[in-house]
DNA sequence: GTCTATAACGGGATAGAC
DNA sequence: GTCTATCCCGTTATAGAC
């Protein structure tokens, strides 16, 4: 699975190659299809792990001795999936990947929905936590529009035409922004 | 080249096939390859032609008779990205194949990058004219975020997992946000 | 310019031995 | 479980007639 997270970083969900990725794993292509039906299969496993460990790294990230601010919170749970650490990269590509494949591939739709939604509800909570006195709904517009700004963002990142700390310094901002605009109302 | 945009609209970039295409066009393979080199090339003039349409869609609307104030020009004119009309659904899907495409494509990336420059100081420049008060930078920081957000929004659209109204009322709800932001500074 | 027919190739998938 | 060898199909691209 690591394997083919790698490949599918580098090459995308459409250019991975059952013999590339026989070879990132040091197997013989036949091997891949005996454990998994076929490449349609590879692809289901392999967004399943990437969601699975995309999940691990943002609940699991070592908890600092004292417990964040939930400003702070907040900032980094959104600011996790812009950096440039090879685990890291390989998620929101193959993330974007899937996004990018939903919208030919009707399949995709289902999962990509799903974890969309827990992403969004996540955020509207760290938010309520910054600004407890929020409507329900004000939360949930904030927290789509700031995740769908954060895959905007990653995209342009991803794609070489915007620089990492711009990406980062452009979302804080639009937190800031957000809150404030909670706060007020 | 109409057909090419139709069919990359329907299969995406890397599912389109010469021999649909030419069947869309009413043609033989052959003929295709006569008048471009090869697939690339196929690709890289639909690519051209398609940014040529969504510049002139955008500045050649129909103008009504009084023109409007610059904060509904501004609305309108990001909105005009998020419209279930074929042609914008083909230059959106499009385009969205384009970014996904340049993570993996150096090649692509200059195009990209060089439209992406122009929407955004287009998107500057009609913020300027509601906030005229308001310094270069902030203004840009606004209008890449909005675009950032737009393009996001537009994803979600059209991989059909956010309904085209929602995503209308998000955008204008963070053109707001980001006018309430300028206007306080 | 446009066609039919086909060559050439890449890559998914499998047979069968070990 | 794992390999080598290979089949076979879909797709790109071209040859050659009209």
């Amino acid at each position: 699975m690591e394997a083919a997270a790698r490949v599918i970083a580098r090459r995308g969900v459409r250019g991975l190659r059952v013999e590339e990725l026989a070879a990132e794993a040091g197997v013989s292509t036949a091997l891949i299809y005996y454990h998994f039906k076929d490449r349609a299969g590879i692809l289901r496993r392999t967004l399943e792990f990437i969601s699975d460990r995309a999940e691990r790294y943002t609940s699991e990230r070592e908890t600092p001795a004292r417990p964040l601010d939930p400003r702070r919170e907040l900032e980094q749970t959104l600011l996790l999936e812009l950096q440039d650490e090879p685990v890291v990269r390989e998620n929101s590509t193959a993330w974007g990947e899937l996004r990018a494949n939903a919208v030919f591939d009707p399949e995709l739709r289902e999962d990509l929905a799903k974890a969309t939604l827990i992403w969004v509800q996540e955020t509207a909570e760290l938010l309520g936590q910054v600004s407890p006195m929020s409507p329900a709904a004000s939360l949930a517009a904030s927290a789509e529009r700031l995740t769908a700004l954060l895959e905007g963002l990653s995209m342009r990142w991803l794609s070489g035409i915007l620089p990492l700390t711009h990406a980062r310094t452009l979302l804080l901002e639009a937190v800031a922004v957000e809150l404030e605009r909670l706060d007020r109302k």
